[in-house]
DNA sequence: CGAATATCAGTGACACTGAAATTA
DNA sequence: CTAATTTCAGTGGCACTGATATTC
Protein backbone atom coordinates (compact mmCIF):
# COMPACT_ATOMS: atom_id res chain seq x y z
CA UNK A 1 0.00 0.00 0.00
CA UNK A 2 1.41 3.09 -1.29
CA UNK A 3 -1.48 5.61 -1.06
CA UNK A 4 -4.91 6.38 0.02
CA UNK A 5 -7.38 5.77 -2.59
CA UNK A 6 -8.23 9.18 -1.58
CA UNK A 7 -5.12 10.29 -2.38
CA UNK A 8 -4.96 8.25 -5.57
CA UNK A 9 -8.19 9.60 -6.82
CA UNK A 10 -6.94 12.97 -6.40
CA UNK A 11 -3.79 12.64 -8.10
CA UNK A 12 -5.37 11.04 -11.02
CA UNK A 13 -7.68 14.63 -11.19
CA UNK A 14 -5.16 16.88 -10.85
CA UNK A 15 -2.93 15.12 -13.14
CA UNK A 16 -5.57 15.67 -15.69
CA UNK A 17 -6.35 18.74 -15.18
CA UNK A 18 -2.68 20.07 -15.86
CA UNK A 19 -2.74 18.06 -18.65
CA UNK A 20 -5.98 20.12 -19.93
CA UNK A 21 -4.50 23.89 -19.10
CA UNK A 22 -1.04 22.72 -20.88
CA UNK A 23 -3.15 21.79 -23.99
CA UNK A 24 -5.44 24.17 -24.02
CA UNK A 25 -2.66 26.92 -23.97
CA UNK A 26 -0.77 25.56 -26.60
CA UNK A 27 -3.06 25.13 -28.72
CA UNK A 28 -4.23 28.51 -29.11
CA UNK A 29 -0.63 29.48 -29.43
CA UNK A 30 -0.02 26.83 -31.92
CA UNK A 31 -2.68 27.67 -33.84
CA UNK A 32 -1.00 30.51 -35.52
CA UNK A 33 1.81 28.42 -37.06
CA UNK A 34 -1.04 25.74 -38.21
CA UNK A 35 0.61 23.21 -35.61
CA UNK A 36 -2.10 21.38 -33.02
CA UNK A 37 -0.84 19.98 -30.23
CA UNK A 38 0.34 16.41 -31.10
CA UNK A 39 2.26 17.82 -34.11
CA UNK A 40 4.35 19.95 -32.21
CA UNK A 41 5.06 17.40 -29.72
CA UNK A 42 6.19 14.67 -32.43
CA UNK A 43 7.72 17.53 -34.48
CA UNK A 44 10.08 17.92 -31.49
CA UNK A 45 10.61 14.49 -31.06
CA UNK A 46 11.73 14.15 -34.87
CA UNK A 47 13.91 17.06 -34.68
CA UNK A 48 15.58 15.64 -31.75
CA UNK A 49 16.47 12.62 -33.67
CA UNK A 50 19.06 13.94 -35.85
CA UNK A 51 20.10 10.66 -38.11
CA UNK A 52 15.86 10.29 -38.38
CA UNK A 53 13.71 7.84 -36.15
CA UNK A 54 11.33 5.31 -37.54
CA UNK A 55 7.85 5.33 -36.72
CA UNK A 56 7.97 2.64 -34.35
CA UNK A 57 10.45 3.97 -32.49
CA UNK A 58 8.52 7.65 -32.69
CA UNK A 59 5.78 5.85 -30.88
CA UNK A 60 7.58 4.51 -28.56
CA UNK A 61 8.80 7.66 -27.83
CA UNK A 62 5.32 9.95 -27.59
CA UNK A 63 3.51 6.47 -25.78
CA UNK A 64 1.34 6.24 -29.02
CA UNK A 65 0.54 3.54 -30.96
CA UNK A 66 2.18 3.10 -33.99
CA UNK A 67 -0.82 3.32 -36.29
CA UNK A 68 -1.41 7.06 -34.77
CA UNK A 69 2.14 8.11 -35.18
CA UNK A 70 1.69 7.40 -39.16
CA UNK A 71 -0.88 9.69 -39.05
CA UNK A 72 0.55 12.51 -37.32
CA UNK A 73 3.78 12.11 -39.40
CA UNK A 74 1.02 12.39 -42.59
CA UNK A 75 0.01 15.67 -41.53
CA UNK A 76 3.32 16.81 -40.63
CA UNK A 77 4.79 15.79 -44.15
CA UNK A 78 1.76 17.22 -45.90
CA UNK A 79 2.55 20.69 -43.89
CA UNK A 80 6.25 20.32 -45.19
CA UNK A 81 7.69 19.74 -41.68
CA UNK A 82 9.09 16.65 -42.09
CA UNK A 83 9.52 14.20 -44.57
CA UNK A 84 9.94 10.10 -44.80
CA UNK A 85 12.86 8.30 -46.78
CA UNK A 86 13.42 4.43 -47.05
CA UNK A 87 15.85 3.13 -44.19
CA UNK A 88 18.81 1.75 -46.42
CA UNK A 89 19.45 -0.85 -43.81
CA UNK A 90 16.02 -2.32 -43.62
CA UNK A 91 13.23 -1.57 -46.46
CA UNK A 92 10.54 -2.23 -44.10
CA UNK A 93 11.71 0.89 -42.09
CA UNK A 94 10.78 4.54 -42.80
CA UNK A 95 12.78 6.90 -41.19
CA UNK A 96 11.15 10.39 -40.19
CA UNK A 97 13.37 13.30 -40.47
CA UNK A 98 12.48 17.20 -40.67
CA UNK A 99 12.96 19.23 -43.12
CA UNK A 100 14.44 22.51 -42.99
CA UNK A 101 11.25 24.51 -42.93
CA UNK A 102 10.25 22.15 -40.03
CA UNK A 103 13.38 23.04 -37.91
CA UNK A 104 13.23 26.88 -38.55
CA UNK A 105 9.75 26.70 -37.37
CA UNK A 106 11.05 24.81 -33.88
CA UNK A 107 13.15 27.96 -33.83
CA UNK A 108 10.69 30.34 -34.26
CA UNK A 109 8.35 28.69 -31.58
CA UNK A 110 11.79 28.35 -29.34
CA UNK A 111 11.67 32.46 -29.92
CA UNK A 112 8.04 33.53 -29.36
CA UNK A 113 5.75 30.60 -28.13
CA UNK A 114 6.24 28.57 -25.06
CA UNK A 115 4.71 31.05 -23.00
CA UNK A 116 1.87 29.04 -21.95
CA UNK A 117 4.20 26.20 -20.55
CA UNK A 118 6.19 28.55 -18.83
CA UNK A 119 3.26 30.34 -17.34
CA UNK A 120 2.03 26.94 -16.66
CA UNK A 121 4.97 26.02 -14.77
CA UNK A 122 5.50 29.61 -13.18
CA UNK A 123 4.58 28.66 -9.80
CA UNK A 124 7.27 26.44 -9.52
CA UNK A 125 10.77 27.22 -8.31
CA UNK A 126 13.74 25.51 -10.44
CA UNK A 127 14.39 22.85 -7.29
CA UNK A 128 10.26 22.14 -7.61
CA UNK A 129 9.97 21.93 -11.33
CA UNK A 130 13.02 19.24 -11.10
CA UNK A 131 11.25 17.31 -8.68
CA UNK A 132 7.95 17.73 -10.69
CA UNK A 133 9.65 16.11 -13.36
CA UNK A 134 10.92 13.32 -11.53
CA UNK A 135 8.15 11.74 -9.80
CA UNK A 136 6.11 12.03 -13.32
CA UNK A 137 9.42 10.02 -14.43
CA UNK A 138 8.78 8.04 -11.70
CA UNK A 139 5.63 6.85 -12.94
CA UNK A 140 7.07 5.12 -16.24
CA UNK A 141 8.43 2.38 -14.04
CA UNK A 142 4.65 1.11 -13.90
CA UNK A 143 5.13 -2.21 -15.90
CA UNK A 144 1.76 -2.39 -17.20
CA UNK B 1 13.35 33.14 -15.04
CA UNK B 2 12.02 29.79 -13.05
CA UNK B 3 13.13 27.14 -15.35
CA UNK B 4 15.59 26.80 -18.35
CA UNK B 5 13.28 26.15 -21.98
CA UNK B 6 14.64 22.68 -21.92
CA UNK B 7 13.24 21.69 -18.15
CA UNK B 8 9.84 23.00 -19.51
CA UNK B 9 9.98 21.37 -22.15
CA UNK B 10 10.96 17.78 -20.79
CA UNK B 11 8.11 18.82 -18.32
CA UNK B 12 5.20 19.22 -20.51
CA UNK B 13 6.31 15.89 -22.44
CA UNK B 14 6.25 14.36 -18.80
CA UNK B 15 3.31 15.32 -17.85
CA UNK B 16 1.49 14.30 -21.21
CA UNK B 17 3.01 11.07 -21.33
CA UNK B 18 1.43 10.34 -17.95
CA UNK B 19 -1.98 11.73 -18.55
CA UNK B 20 -1.75 9.14 -21.24
CA UNK B 21 -0.57 6.55 -19.26
CA UNK B 22 -3.43 7.13 -16.71
CA UNK B 23 -6.44 7.65 -19.14
CA UNK B 24 -5.50 4.69 -21.79
CA UNK B 25 -5.46 2.49 -18.22
CA UNK B 26 -8.07 3.37 -17.04
CA UNK B 27 -10.45 2.98 -20.65
CA UNK B 28 -10.14 -0.76 -20.53
CA UNK B 29 -10.56 -0.74 -17.29
CA UNK B 30 -14.19 1.43 -17.35
CA UNK B 31 -15.28 -0.22 -20.49
CA UNK B 32 -16.85 -3.40 -19.28
CA UNK B 33 -19.03 -0.55 -17.07
CA UNK B 34 -20.23 0.95 -20.25
CA UNK B 35 -18.39 4.58 -18.67
CA UNK B 36 -15.25 6.04 -20.41
CA UNK B 37 -12.52 8.09 -18.73
CA UNK B 38 -14.21 11.22 -18.88
CA UNK B 39 -17.86 10.45 -17.55
CA UNK B 40 -16.01 8.37 -14.60
CA UNK B 41 -14.40 11.68 -14.04
CA UNK B 42 -17.69 13.69 -14.48
CA UNK B 43 -19.38 11.14 -12.28
CA UNK B 44 -17.41 11.20 -9.46
CA UNK B 45 -17.64 14.81 -9.51
CA UNK B 46 -21.53 15.08 -9.46
CA UNK B 47 -21.41 12.30 -6.86
CA UNK B 48 -19.39 14.59 -4.03
CA UNK B 49 -21.81 17.45 -4.45
CA UNK B 50 -24.17 16.03 -2.17
CA UNK B 51 -27.14 18.78 -2.97
CA UNK B 52 -26.43 18.75 -6.68
CA UNK B 53 -24.29 20.54 -8.82
CA UNK B 54 -24.77 23.25 -11.47
CA UNK B 55 -23.63 22.54 -15.18
CA UNK B 56 -21.30 25.61 -15.34
CA UNK B 57 -19.65 24.92 -11.58
CA UNK B 58 -19.31 21.14 -12.95
CA UNK B 59 -17.42 22.65 -16.10
CA UNK B 60 -15.21 24.55 -13.66
CA UNK B 61 -14.58 22.04 -11.33
CA UNK B 62 -13.28 19.89 -14.27
CA UNK B 63 -11.76 22.81 -16.48
CA UNK B 64 -13.62 22.27 -19.18
CA UNK B 65 -16.46 24.89 -20.95
CA UNK B 66 -19.63 24.28 -20.05
CA UNK B 67 -20.91 23.19 -23.50
CA UNK B 68 -18.78 20.22 -23.22
CA UNK B 69 -20.37 19.59 -19.67
CA UNK B 70 -23.76 19.81 -21.39
CA UNK B 71 -22.97 16.37 -23.43
CA UNK B 72 -21.25 14.30 -20.70
CA UNK B 73 -24.25 14.70 -18.47
CA UNK B 74 -26.53 13.97 -21.59
CA UNK B 75 -24.15 10.83 -21.62
CA UNK B 76 -24.75 10.25 -17.81
CA UNK B 77 -28.28 10.66 -18.03
CA UNK B 78 -29.07 8.44 -21.05
CA UNK B 79 -27.14 5.75 -18.84
CA UNK B 80 -29.37 6.34 -16.00
CA UNK B 81 -26.45 6.89 -13.72
CA UNK B 82 -27.41 11.10 -13.15
CA UNK B 83 -30.32 12.99 -13.21
CA UNK B 84 -31.36 16.58 -14.01
CA UNK B 85 -34.21 18.80 -11.76
CA UNK B 86 -34.79 22.37 -12.28
CA UNK B 87 -32.99 24.51 -9.29
CA UNK B 88 -35.64 25.92 -7.65
CA UNK B 89 -33.34 29.01 -6.48
CA UNK B 90 -32.89 29.88 -9.93
CA UNK B 91 -34.61 28.95 -12.51
CA UNK B 92 -32.16 29.59 -15.14
CA UNK B 93 -30.05 26.18 -13.89
CA UNK B 94 -29.90 22.69 -13.81
CA UNK B 95 -28.77 20.94 -10.53
CA UNK B 96 -27.33 17.38 -11.65
CA UNK B 97 -27.40 14.75 -9.41
CA UNK B 98 -26.36 11.09 -8.91
CA UNK B 99 -29.02 8.38 -8.98
CA UNK B 100 -28.81 5.40 -6.65
CA UNK B 101 -27.49 3.21 -9.68
CA UNK B 102 -24.72 6.08 -10.39
CA UNK B 103 -23.84 5.43 -6.79
CA UNK B 104 -23.59 1.73 -7.03
CA UNK B 105 -21.57 2.12 -10.01
CA UNK B 106 -19.35 4.51 -8.14
CA UNK B 107 -19.17 1.67 -5.06
CA UNK B 108 -18.23 -1.03 -7.15
CA UNK B 109 -15.69 0.89 -9.10
CA UNK B 110 -14.21 1.81 -5.61
CA UNK B 111 -13.84 -1.94 -4.81
CA UNK B 112 -13.03 -3.20 -7.76
CA UNK B 113 -10.94 -0.86 -10.12
CA UNK B 114 -8.78 2.25 -9.61
CA UNK B 115 -5.96 -0.48 -10.31
CA UNK B 116 -4.46 1.32 -12.98
CA UNK B 117 -4.47 4.60 -11.08
CA UNK B 118 -2.89 2.73 -8.72
CA UNK B 119 -0.45 1.13 -10.85
CA UNK B 120 0.39 4.31 -12.37
CA UNK B 121 1.33 6.09 -8.92
CA UNK B 122 2.60 2.93 -7.44
CA UNK B 123 6.31 3.42 -7.85
CA UNK B 124 6.07 6.86 -5.62
CA UNK B 125 6.07 7.17 -1.87
CA UNK B 126 3.26 8.23 0.24
CA UNK B 127 5.50 11.12 0.64
CA UNK B 128 6.35 11.19 -2.84
CA UNK B 129 2.90 11.21 -3.80
CA UNK B 130 1.65 13.86 -1.30
CA UNK B 131 4.41 16.33 -3.26
CA UNK B 132 3.36 15.56 -6.47
CA UNK B 133 0.00 16.30 -5.72
CA UNK B 134 1.67 19.74 -3.95
CA UNK B 135 2.92 20.19 -7.12
CA UNK B 136 0.19 19.44 -9.67
CA UNK B 137 -2.10 21.99 -7.70
CA UNK B 138 0.74 24.62 -7.40
CA UNK B 139 0.76 24.58 -11.59
CA UNK B 140 -3.17 26.24 -10.92
CA UNK B 141 -2.21 29.44 -10.08
CA UNK B 142 -1.26 30.11 -13.33
CA UNK B 143 -3.18 32.67 -14.00
CA UNK B 144 -3.74 32.75 -17.57
C1' DC C 1 6.89 -19.71 -42.38
C1' DG C 2 6.74 -16.46 -38.33
C1' DA C 3 8.01 -11.75 -36.78
C1' DA C 4 8.42 -6.91 -37.49
C1' DT C 5 7.22 -2.57 -39.79
C1' DA C 6 4.24 0.56 -41.71
C1' DT C 7 -0.06 1.75 -43.83
C1' DC C 8 -5.23 1.70 -44.87
C1' DA C 9 -9.99 2.07 -43.16
C1' DG C 10 -13.20 2.96 -39.83
C1' DT C 11 -14.63 4.29 -35.10
C1' DG C 12 -14.91 6.59 -30.71
C1' DA C 13 -13.89 10.04 -27.14
C1' DC C 14 -14.06 14.58 -26.28
C1' DA C 15 -13.11 19.36 -26.20
C1' DC C 16 -13.85 23.46 -28.93
C1' DT C 17 -16.55 27.60 -31.06
C1' DG C 18 -20.68 30.14 -32.34
C1' DA C 19 -25.57 30.84 -31.97
C1' DA C 20 -30.07 30.48 -29.70
C1' DA C 21 -33.40 30.08 -25.79
C1' DT C 22 -34.67 31.02 -21.17
C1' DT C 23 -34.66 33.59 -17.06
C1' DA C 24 -32.54 36.70 -13.36
C1' DC D 1 -31.91 45.87 -21.60
C1' DT D 2 -27.82 43.31 -19.95
C1' DA D 3 -25.93 39.34 -17.97
C1' DA D 4 -25.94 34.53 -16.73
C1' DT D 5 -27.07 29.74 -17.64
C1' DT D 6 -27.88 26.06 -20.45
C1' DT D 7 -28.59 23.91 -24.73
C1' DC D 8 -28.22 23.08 -29.92
C1' DA D 9 -25.36 22.29 -34.04
C1' DG D 10 -21.25 21.55 -36.19
C1' DT D 11 -16.14 20.84 -36.24
C1' DG D 12 -11.53 19.32 -35.15
C1' DG D 13 -7.89 16.69 -32.67
C1' DC D 14 -6.41 12.41 -31.94
C1' DA D 15 -5.92 7.89 -30.22
C1' DC D 16 -7.84 3.32 -30.80
C1' DT D 17 -8.64 -1.47 -33.16
C1' DG D 18 -8.52 -4.69 -37.02
C1' DA D 19 -6.85 -5.93 -41.46
C1' DT D 20 -3.38 -5.75 -45.13
C1' DA D 21 1.07 -5.37 -47.69
C1' DT D 22 6.04 -5.67 -47.53
C1' DT D 23 10.29 -7.21 -45.95
C1' DC D 24 13.48 -9.47 -42.59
Amino acid sequence: MNATPDLIDQLADELTRAFRRLRRGQRKELAPFGLTFGQARGLRMIASSPGGVRIGELAGMLEIVPRSATTMVDNLENAGLVSRRPDPADRRSVLVISTSEGQTLLDRLAEEQRTSAERLFAPLSPQESEELLRLLQATREDLS
